[in-house]
DNA sequence: TAGAAAACTTGATCCAGATCAATTTTTTTC
DNA sequence: GAAAAAAATTGATCTGGATCAAGTTTTCTA
C-alpha cells in the first residue's frame, strides 16, 4: 500500500485517535491481498478470517437461494469496508460468498489482530458502533425498498441512481441484487425509460 | 420500577462495569412510561425521543407502504429493547410506528442522556457494538427468509417457532410480518399443518 | 482470431399470491 | 348485553413477474 492509502485507511476509522505508538502498530496489522476478476474472496462453508478495506475494484455479496440463483445483498467499492461480516464477526462458517466482479485490491486484518485493535484502543469501540449504525440503516432502507417497491420502480430507482454500474459489472448481478430475473431486468431495459 | 426490574435492566447491559457512581446516575436516567393496547410509542413523522427497554407487553415496529397497508418489521417483548432506533440515533423523523399490542409498560432514556451513558463509562459503546451486531445479524437473517422462502415457508417456519404468539395478538399483524395479506394468512391457517 | 462459452434478448406460457367481494365471527363500546 | 365495529374466513378472479425456450450478441480463451 502506498502512504497515500495508509492515510486513507487510517481516516476511515472515524473517532479513533491515533497516537504515534497506535499508528505504529496499527498499519503492521494490515496487508495487501489481490483478486482477479470473479474471484472469490470468501467461499459460503468457510468462515472469514479478514475484515478488508477495499483499495480498488468492486466486489459483490451474494447467497445462493434454493433455486441455485444468486441473491446479492450488496456491492462494495473503493473506500468501503468489505467481506463476509456476519461470519467474521462470530467466527463461524459463511452463508454468504464475496466475490471480485472487477481486479480488486484488499487491505485485509486478521481476526485476532481486529480484536487488538480494540485493546490497543477503546476508540475503536466507538467506530464500530457508527460503522455498525450506518450499515443498519441502509440495510433497513434496502429492506423497505424491496417490500414496497415493485420490480420496475427497483428498476427505475437504481438506474436513476448509479447508471454507470451497468457498463462496469455484468447485469445478471444488478437483476439479482434488485431480485427479479435477468429476463425481467432486461426488459425493463428495452421498454422503461427513466 | 421494581428492585428486581432494575437489575434486570442494568443486567441487559451486558459488558457495562456499574461502579457504585455509576450505578448510582444511571437509574435516575430511566422512566417508566405505560402505554394501553394499540397505542403508539413511536408515530412516524415525529422524532423518537426515547431508547426503550421492555418490562412488559409487547410493541409492533411498521411502516405503512404505498397501498396503505402496515408492514411490520418486527416485535419486542419483556427483556427486549424497543423504539423507533433509527430516528433515535440521528435524532431524525421517524418512517416507522412503533405501536403496544397489548398493555405495555416501558423503561426510557432521553436522547441526551442515553449520549451522557457513552461519556460516563466507555464501556457502552462495547455494549452497543454487541448489541448492534445481534441486530445486524436478525436483519440479515430475515431479508434472507423473505426473499428466499415461499410465503407457505415463512407461515411454516414462524408458526413452529411461536405458535403462542398467534393468540395473543391480530393475525393480521403476523401476515403483515410475514409479507403476506390478512387473506393469504388465514387460507394457509386451515389448510398448512405444522 | 476462430471457436466455445457466457451473457443477453425476446416470445409464449404459467402460477403464487394479490385483489375484490360477500359472509361470519369476535371484540369493543356504551 | 345489544348494537356497532373490527377481524377473520371463504370464494372467485386477476396479474406481476417467473419460468421455459429459442435465438443473438458479447466475451473469453487458446
Amino acid at each position: 500500500m502506498t502512504e497515500a492509502e495508509k492515510i486513507q485507511l487510517r481516516d476511515s476509522f472515524v473517532g479513533v485517535h491515533f497516537d504515534e505508538a497506535l499508528e505504529q502498530s496499527f498499519y503492521s496489522y494490515w496487508r495487501e491481498i489481490t483478486f482477479s476478476k470473479n474471484e472469490w474472496i470468501t467461499e459460503a462453508g468457510y468462515t472469514e478470517p479478514y475484515f478488508y478495506y477495499v483499495l480498488e475494484g468492486v466486489q459483490a455479496i451474494y447467497f445462493i437461494d434454493r433455486r441455485g440463483e444468486k441473491v446479492v445483498l450488496g456491492f462494495s467499492y473503493a473506500g468501503d469496508y468489505s467481506g463476509a461480516y456476519e461470519s467474521f464477526l462470530h467466527q463461524q462458517p459463511s452463508d454468504l460468498f464475496v466475490e471480485a466482479l472487477l481486479p480488486t485490491r484488499l487491505l485485509a486484518i486478521k481476526y485476532a489482530d481486529y480484536q487488538k485493535l480494540f485493546e490497543l484502543s477503546p476508540d475503536f469501540n466507538k467506530w464500530s458502533r457508527l460503522f455498525l449504525e450506518r450499515i443498519l440503516i441502509g440495510r433497513g432502507k434496502r429492506e423497505i425498498e424491496l417490500i414496497n417497491l415493485t420490480a420496475k420502480e427497483r428498476y427505475t430507482k437504481f438506474m436513476r441512481r448509479c447508471p454507470e454500474i451497468l457498463h462496469q459489472i455484468p447485469q445478471k448481478y444488478l437483476a439479482a441484487y434488485l431480485n427479479m430475473t435477468p429476463e425481467t431486468f432486461s426488459r425493463f431495459r428495452s421498454t422503461v425509460r427513466y
